[in-house]
DNA sequence: GCAAAAGTGTTACAGGTACACCCATGC
DNA sequence: GCATGGGTGTACCTGTAACACTTTTGC
């Protein structure tokens, strides 16, 4: 059962192969890390630098800079050899799905990411052209604060020059139809910050309501009224006041929160968890 | 590359193999067709009758009775020989995703489907015990007065004896996780209609304002008011009235609408149809 | 005429948007 | 004090649920 023994004519008729790729999102590169920067010839690189918190997140950047990054890795063999593509690979007959994205997103970025879930999955048959046909189950993840935090990743290691993250709008040209894959999930990622609690996720284990406000207007791309967004935030109920409050600020010092324990399960979502019969309606009263 | 050449035990470390099922939902059996009723001592089968349409559904049963059929295949091979399982198999070569859908849906009931749409990947380990790692990529399909017409499909063939179709909310034991799988269409079904139109796929090429509302209450399995209901739809903009209206009722005639052509592309509901950015909310004004 | 369902009108309520305004802190 | 953002109050607007009411057919 060794595929490299066979010509590439011969894998162009093999039963299809399964792999993962993810797409990870974080509001900035770990510090350390690889960052790829898209040129006109080509992609220079610079290194992550370190940020006193994300509440400085308004004012590094301008309303065109980039807010979501993403790791890349690139290839180093065919097909797409030398091209970036989402971190990922082939399914060993032993892992689970979920268990094979996080494997290969540990070996890219070094950490756990804070949250994934399962996109979609892609097969056209043209993916790549002469080697073997390949089915990709694409997942998406997040990296917060808390996973970014340089004391739980090990950054004294020296850094993967094949690992680099990019702006998410200022991508590379990508391996097999990975553009597409990062397209899908970046509206997947806004669509779900309108109906679901995901933003917190960006951030660390308390955060005021102007930070999650700031991730959401991030991901949106939008400005959101600040007072309405405290009342609509504090309905849901799934926040809880810690007491503390922001220290170092030149205004009134904010109200810390953090995310109610057990109001989501786990960081892993499953098939189980389907959209919620939600609001519905007009449903007549049962008469 | 004969994989019937390996012995089980061999099988058991191969990569994974890939295949599609779909869960084919419909609100009544095609006529002709087998009909499987799940019993205490197995399952008996019946034969699909003529009905006259599709507004004889609310007479035809009270609250209790099923509304939503699929149809399933008896496994006639290892692993779960004997047992009923969704339509599908494995991927070939040269094949799409959504062709070997459709492909293993028109095998099984001799029709295209009137809808079809990715739903998940299952991929956990334990699938098939003895036998080869197996990912099932998941697809949900709708057939409608327009598929299951009898003049549609060739029902002058003989019956296959190893398909049949199932009342949802009374399955047999399935083969694989299929069990779980349904239960995730199912619940796909509900919310989707909860935000999108999808209840008129379920219906001919016209059809009436009660109509549509029976088929939202026949999936959501509860009553809405129909003159709500009315205003709703109509506001969407994506009907359109035909001129004509229903006769043979012994009441005041209904319009007759039909779905705006262009509304939808497709009856194939791809990747880039992200679930919208529709509704947001509490957007500030650009000051 | 009577029954039944189609179709229209109208009111009450809930939730969201916009924005005015007060509060607490650093400088 | 003044600037700045945190936090509260509130009027307006829109869409929906509820249900009364009129219309049009079959019998």
């Amino acid at each position: 059962m060794d595929y490299s023994r066979l010509s590439v004519s011969e894998r162009r008729f093999l039963p299809p192969a399964v792999a993962v790729s993810s797409v990870a999102f974080a509001l900035r590169p770990p510090v350390g890390a690889l960052i790829g920067v898209v040129g006109a010839d080509g992609v220079s690189f610079g290194r992550g630098e370190r940020r006193a918190s994300v509440d400085r997140l308004d004012r590094d950047r301008d309303a065109s800079e980039a807010a979501l990054w993403l790791p890349l890795v690139r290839r180093t063999r065919p097909p797409f050899e030398g091209d970036w593509a989402l971190p990922g690979g082939p399914i060993p007959w032993d892992e689970t799905l979920v268990d094979t994205a996080l494997r290969t997103l540990r070996a890219a970025v070094r950490r756990d990411p804070g949250y994934l879930e399962q996109l979609y999955s892609f097969g056209a048959i043209e993916r790549s052209a002469e080697a073997q046909r390949l089915v990709t189950i694409a997942y998406w993840a997040l990296y917060g604060e808390s996973q970014l935090d340089p004391d739980a990743g090990p950054e004294r290691d020296e850094v993967d020059p094949n690992v680099a993250w990019f702006s998410a709008d200022r991508l590379p040209s990508l391996a097999f139809d990975h553009t597409e894959i990062v397209a899908y999930a970046l509206g997947r990622l806004r669509s779900k910050t309108e109906y679901s609690a995901v933003a917190h996720r960006f951030l660390g284990e308390s955060f005021t309501l102007a930070q999650l406000r700031e991730v959401r207007e991030a991901i949106l791309g939008e400005q959101v009224d600040p007072a309405n967004f405290r009342r609509q935030a504090l309905a849901q109920g799934t926040l809880v006041e810690t007491g503390a409050t922001q220290t170092g600020t030149r205004h009134r010092p904010a109200r810390l929160y953090r995310f109610r324990h057990g109001a989501e399960t786990s960081r892993i979502s499953g098939p189980a968890v389907v959209p919620a019969t939600a609001p519905s309606q007009n449903r007549r009263k049962t008469s």
